[in-house]
DNA sequence: GCTTAAGCGAGACGGTACGTCTAGTCTTCAT
DNA sequence: ATGAAGACTAGACGTACCGTCTCGCTTAAGC
């Protein structure tokens, strides 16, 4: 009864959407990105290319959308008991994402692509990035209530050092994998986690 | 009598080179990484598409080339007087190159690429990567002759230091640059710097 | 009352026929055969694509019915007094309704296709070609009642020669228009009846 | 040595032009006008899609060409003796070769599209309309030879005689066999050319 | 200075994928 | 049951690049 607007003919196939990202999963491990071809996502599905146009402009989409998924599913922040164990967990779990073979070329991939493209971007940021941002914020508010770090009254102040975090857990994560092709193993882990507890004491320390 | 093999004929163009690699950026800019293309790359550069694939193998490896190029004329490290200066000075330099067109998308792409291609990421790795670990390697003999950092005598554990200082500074660069997509401003890298020497510090305090 | 089966549900909309018809003339005119689309015709007639293919199988036999519509109207044999005049006025007929943008293209195209068509040949004889054909019976009829042709006593051979002066006129007439791509002017007209009509007496006093 | 202009690159393959027309009277065959399609020409041809679109701007231009070639060599004259003679050869001739299947729709498909396209107008009367015509010229000298027709003296009016005469005589055979679809026999070719010369008569002695 | 083999510009070649279009069918809601 | 709307499968369209090839011409090293 409640159709909001003037709608009417044939609606679209919820069915067809899940075969077309499963089938985009299925076809990024399979040939990567590079060979991912809109035409093979579409047979893979069952599904008539128009279909598939008819739901996302093009390959970086689609794709951004099929990775998205795997971030819903995949991250997640237990509470741990300390901001270590947080912070470490968090970085295994990320490593863990980025060396899936659906999610290694593509992330990157898409991300050079966002370069040039502004609408392309926003929706990474909305589909992916935030979700990950979050994780952080919630990170935070655990070691301020556990009393590992103090509370910050100046909001402005706040964001930025989450957004400075962000980037150098994100960052490092990715980099270590993508491009130093390098294990993100237990050491590895261990290491960087002790650092950045160690600069995210010695700022407390220093600012109090 | 040193051509190694019985070599004649007409001499490759030095002047081809040039001319293609200039194109390369040239187009990077214009067009993208993703409308970069090949035939393209030869006209701007007044030659024939066989001249360019006789010594590039594809679209990746003359990237990478061509923007090797740049981090050859950009990056260096200046004695700035303490390891905090050199690591801000690092950063902003860093970032400056990744700001400007021809890198950014570009660099992503080939690492994206490189995820799949053992080759492309061991070329990325000798003419890209190795010649920024060299500015930290650098940065920490300074600092050590400053006495601001211990000397580590075993050299294994000193190499993982240097690879894990390395994918922390470039990775947060590069996650801010192209992910969180906001700039690299004085701001961010005196707190970036303040973050990561406080961990430094950190760590040499407590393995003290 | 008189539903001759159980016939139930809403009626078919004899005004949807008539949109539809006047939509394939319109489209003939301005896009031509090969660029009709039923899918403009029946955005043109404000009709869903269903509605259309519920009452035509496809492109081919609506555009027959929509030019037979013409040939209904437009072609008649009023009584010029002689058999000279009755052919060159047919002639003239036959040629102005060819002349029409919607008649000229469409007419050559179905017939083309029918050629690998037995059900649209058939539909094409019977709303088009029986027309034309019966004009040259009622012409023949009154030139014999006139005496200007004698009475042919067997059946099969008047049909016979009924069948080949109308593949004369009408093949002529198609020929000169759409092939040769010349006018048929008042000379052409007079000439080509003066040739058939000198043919006719030759063959009359040659079997007298 | 006489490259006329600056010509250079790879020339085009005379090979390839030849395989495409086979492949396209094969398909024209095999399928029709209809489902006549330039991929599957090309892969019959075992040649890419752009080089047959390197040399035809389209089905239309390609498919003239084409039949063209049967024109060619299917189509002559020889002396049979009088004007009644070579009449019915050409007629019988003509018919031969619109029965063909390749000819059979091509041909009218092919003015159908050029009601609309100038270019291809006159590139149907180059290919074929001309040589047709020139049967006409032909066989009109050799019976002025022969002393069966007199000589005209004003070369407007012979023209227009010779191009009444054609398009009588290839309508007819056209319409017959392609609208009415009845073929044309012995008898029909006997009775058109009976009733076409009697008419060529009529008109001579009229003149006389 | 002549030979000779590779380099060179040009452009055709067989392919693959693109993103769009049309055909004809099917599904939904409203009449 | 019919109608309007519009999503669906299927497959051709004509274009753009890919990386390779075939031309005829140019260029230098080595005889």
């Amino acid at each position: 009864m409640n159709r909001p607007q003037g709608r009417t003919g044939r609606p679209r196939s919820a069915e067809a959407d899940r075969a077309i990202l499963d089938a985009t999963r299925t076809v990024l491990v399979e040939l990567g990105w590079g060979k991912l071809t809109l035409g093979e996502v579409a047979a893979r599905a069952g599904v008539a290319k128009t279909t598939l146009y008819r739901r996302w402009a093009g390959k970086n989409e689609l794709v951004v959308d099929a990775v998205a998924d795997l971030f819903d599913e995949h991250l997640e922040l237990p509470d741990r008991g300390s901001l270590r164990a947080d912070i470490e967990g968090v970085v295994r779990q990320f490593a863990a994402l980025l060396d899936r073979p659906e999610t290694k070329t593509a992330l990157m991939a898409v991300v050079a692509e966002s370069t040039r493209d502004e609408a392309l971007r926003e929706r990474i940021r909305s589909a992916i990035v935030d979700r990950q941002k979050n994780l952080v914020l919630l990170g935070r508010a655990r070691a301020q209530e556990r009393g590992e770090l103090p509370y910050e009254p100046d909001p402005v102040l706040a964001a930025r050092t989450a957004d400075l975090i962000f980037d150098v857990i994100a960052g490092a994560v990715v980099h270590r994998t993508l491009v130093s092709a390098e294990p993100v193993d237990g050491e590895w882990a261990r290491g960087f986690t002790a650092l950045l507890v160690g600069g995210l004491a010695a700022a407390a320390g220093g600012s109090a």
